[in-house]
DNA sequence: AGAAATTTGTCCGTATGTATC
DNA sequence: AGATACATACGGACAAATTTC
């Protein structure tokens, strides 16, 4: 079996399909995409072009990918209007690190973190909630 | 022969090598890297692994790679331009809402709730942490 | 100029590890 | 605990660009 790969290389041409399906709608802003798996089956590729394809979109920050879970579409959204009828309430506090945290911030697990919990309201129901976490 | 990747993954050891030789001054800025027929010899690793290791770098704007010639590292002035920057990663996904969140989005206990985190990073160090809470 | 050697690029198949559901 | 999904690693084959002889 040969490997031709004249003109535009497999990888690229799938990761094009896929940034169309994303920027078009097809797959909803969020939503997860196909399993590895499901797009060997479609597009007849190995699973390693197929991989190379993702990481082509990763790198355009057009998805992200979570080990075990799946890759997930963006939100195009780069919409920074400021609505006038949201209300902010915004909180200060400390919290022990979780995991994650303890992990990001390369610190020991429970170490007290800097927190600062911001709340959006639209119609006095919280819309947003935002945590911003930083090493004190 | 299995293959086994307890801990840190081989490319990610090779990428810290290279990186290092790289930053060290033992690979000259604007020089070719060995090959990765060389690389391979070396760290005794498949070249798919030698290769994913180098776009690791690659990806670290730390070397660039020309096809049929080889992979240069870049200068230091490159480099440490980079390095001023702040970077940021953005990952999202769905969590189940923890009691606060619950209360405060007016949903059950461990409901699916979008969440997207931003990482801010000086100099590779994360410095914020960002979670931003939506219903879906 | 041309052929051969070198080097990176693409693609496949397989096996096993690890995280999540 | 089992199923599903992504991650790592190996090996082989052929294509394409560059350099060398």
């Amino acid at each position: 079996m040969p490997t031709p790969h004249y003109g535009q290389p497999r990888y690229r041409t799938i990761a094009d399909e896929l940034r169309h399906r994303i920027e078009n709608g097809i797959i909803q802003p969020g939503a997860l995409l196909p399993a590895e798996s499901t797009l060997t089956a479609e597009f007849q590729a190995s699973r390693g072009t197929i991989r190379q394809a993702i990481a082509a979109l990763r790198e355009e920050q057009l998805v992200t990918t979570e080990h075990g879970r799946g890759t997930y579409a963006h939100t195009p959204q780069h919409k920074s209007r400021i609505d006038k009828e949201i209300e902010t309430e915004t909180l200060q506090r400390q919290i022990p690190a979780d995991p994650e945290l303890a992990s990001l911030f390369e610190v020991e697990l429970g170490t007290a973190l800097f927190e600062e919990q911001i709340l959006t309201r639209r119609n006095g129901a919280v819309e947003t909630v935002t945590r911003l976490y930083r090493v004190r």
